[in-house]
DNA sequence: TATTGTTATACTCTATAACTATA
DNA sequence: TATAGTTATAGAGTATAACAATA
């Protein structure tokens, strides 16, 4: 018997009053919902990252948002939001915080006075270089833990999805 | 040319000012990480779910519950909220809302003052049953979508991490 | 008319802390 | 003293709507 998935195990007349602890319940029909597991691991990666890079105060919406920017110097943030999925009016908050650290710069496009052409500053360059190392651990752990073959795998077959 | 990875496809110009409609731009060191392609598969699938379970107005963390709680009557919040990873005090208003709308009941325990045991009322039940109906198609939909075969090894490689 | 970026509001979810009543 | 459940608060993320300036 490796896991219990159903039992009434009672803390009735039970050798001790130790309580709940370490009881697993069973999932029911969650188990054949992928979305559940999928919910699970990402919201165990993110931790993982917000912890490692806690001392720099980076969440994963903003790394993501520096690694674009970095990738496509002089975009708006139009196209940065409908590249990452993120909705105007939180990337302009979330922009805001960056241009608040002196990361980003945001300047007037020459060719559309609506639009702001984004750039990472000296600043922001130096703080992505040290981000960047640590977040490199970070998907090394996540490597490691998975498995490699495992990480390569759920890698590529995630990567056509978006 | 399927996609278009890093082009500078300036809108300069171009033939139409149709501005930045389908532009998608490189993602850079992000291509590295899985948890982006983690968190972007996992809202897409619960966007699907909330929609689809929309006229019934169940989120996924209360469809989670409910099938805990049917897999698992009598049991305590505690219990509960350790088996979904869901903080107790988060649980407290879920429950509450559950129990608002005639779907739980929570009953004192015999053996534990404090402890609340959780059960299904028959308005639940019925509720369930229509609430599974329409996820399991949301489920073979995603399934459809994915690919059976990657729907499945996906499912067998995540589930291992709970 | 449509788009860019901004402000504002509301709701979900997460993370705490503090409190009560029990154990 | 530790645990079960509750209340309250603060922050992130998401989803809207409305607005000004510009295309």
């Amino acid at each position: 018997m490796k896991r219990r998935r159903t039992g009434a195990s009672a803390s009735k007349s039970g050798g001790r009053t130790t309580a709940t602890q370490g009881e697993k319940l069973g999932l029911g029909q969650l188990e054949r919902h992928l979305g559940y597991f999928l919910r699970r691991l990402q919201i165990r990666v993110f931790q993982d990252f917000i912890q490692k890079l806690g001392a720099l105060k980076v969440r994963p919406a903003q790394y993501s948002v520096l690694l674009i920017i970095e990738a496509n110097p002089g975009r708006s943030q139009a196209a940065i939001g409908q590249t990452l999925g993120i909705e105007r009016a939180r990337l302009t908050r979330l922009l805001q915080e960056l241009e608040r650290r002196k990361w980003i710069a945001r300047v007037a496009s020459a060719s559309d006075a609506r639009s702001r052409c984004l750039h990472l500053t000296a600043d922001g360059e130096k703080a992505l270089a040290k981000i960047k190392d640590l977040a490199e651990r970070h998907e090394a752990l996540l490597a490691d833990r998975l498995g490699h073959k495992l990480h390569t795998q759920l890698m590529d077959s995630l990567r056509d999805f978006g």
